[in-house]
DNA sequence: CTGCATCCGCCTCGATACTG
DNA sequence: CAGTATCGAGGCGGATGCAG
């Protein structure tokens, strides 16, 4: 096991977490509980020895464990959920358009969208969106003050989008707008008009940085 | 140039900044530019040559630039800091004591500083506390509502606490007073003993979580 | 002396094959 | 399905070289 050495509380995270492919585990896990086959499906281009690896180490620290085939962060392991949504909304800020080979998963999204939103951005809204992205059903319920996501249809919907998973995750590029995206035929939004403007303000996505 | 190809927020941040040592050269230069030198001499461990690649990267990614021999964060660079912030506070969460041959410097402590300090946990405060750690001096400045550190002394500091550098990174430690150490003798405290109390909450070290 | 570039041994990574 | 074993390629770490 390799370390930095260095007495110093970012360093010891890198020790933790700062190898080739651990916080991309740890995205999916964010997702919730996977098995080893689902974790090597969404992780493309990982070896399956890494991940047997990754795993072990992970667990080991504390961060994942391992019930009836089932991997789960510890509550120390969703403490990483901050850090990996800061890192995903520095990411996406300078997302280019896809590249072909590149691959992609509806839930990505999911992850940049629970990584954007923020109730405060909006006083006082309680409403709900609905995403359907590729085959999957996400949903943003704006209530109390705080904004969740999570899988699944929302409750009483003022907002539904339909769109592709690349489509859904480049909307979180600030230069790629669901304007466009209208536009180019790639996304459909059905609902009140307004609250979609609602939406793209919990998320920041209105320009005004 | 390694890329995960996954069309991903946290994915293209780590194929930025993913690297082995990339986000320590990082938190360097969130303290201020600094020089080929410095930056080999804070990072203990890092060969020369890695630094020299991992800078030619990041000034090729628009992260970093370079004039007049210094290394300094383009504002891209600078929008590293929340992530680097959120790992700082995940790392120092569980730091546990330091282990000899680990390397620390004062100005780490004030990267946890800055990570930990947070303005809105006592509203309406104003006021500054210094720091002596080994031989340089930091500050923490609350006011407008808003935590700024620095180095430099404070200007009117209502507390001033004088420790060595490693005493002062493990602070951020939950689970290491700045009481046990006074009892140990690691740290000296002078001024307003609320102030201290104060200071204390502002960096979330009550103990309240 | 600073600011790198080069070289080399080693260990990690990534792909494939294999096992319970 | 859930991993383990193997192996070539390449990134990493340390030492050294070299120009300004």
């Amino acid at each position: 096991m390799r370390s930095y050495r260095q007495y110093c509380g970012l360093a010891a995270a890198l020790d933790a977490v700062g190898e080739r492919w651990t916080l991309l585990v740890v995205r999916e896990l964010l997702i919730g509980p996977r098995r080893y086959g689902e974790l090597l499906a969404d992780l493309p281009g990982m070896g399956t020895n890494l991940l047997a690896e990754r795993l072990k180490s992970l667990s080991h620290l504390g961060i994942v464990t391992k019930d009836d085939q089932l991997y789960r962060l510890t509550e120390r392991g969703r403490g990483l959920g901050a850090a990996v949504g800061s890192l995903t909304r520095w990411g996406l800020a300078e997302l280019d358009e896809p590249e072909s080979g590149t691959a992609c998963r509806a839930h990505w999204g999911l992850g940049g969208l629970r990584a954007m939103a923020d109730a405060r951005r909006v006083p006082g809204l309680e409403e709900s969106y609905e995403f359907h992205v590729d085959d999957e059903v996400f949903h943003l319920r704006v209530s109390g003050g705080a904004a969740t996501v999570g899988r699944g249809p929302a409750e009483r919907p003022t907002m539904t989008m339909t769109t592709d998973s690349k489509t859904f995750v480049r909307l979180g590029s600030g230069d790629y707008s669901a304007r466009t995206a209208q536009a180019e035929g790639r996304l459909t939004i059905e609902g009140d008009p307004q609250a979609a403007r609602r939406c793209a303000l919990v998320l920041g996505l209105d320009g005004s940085a």
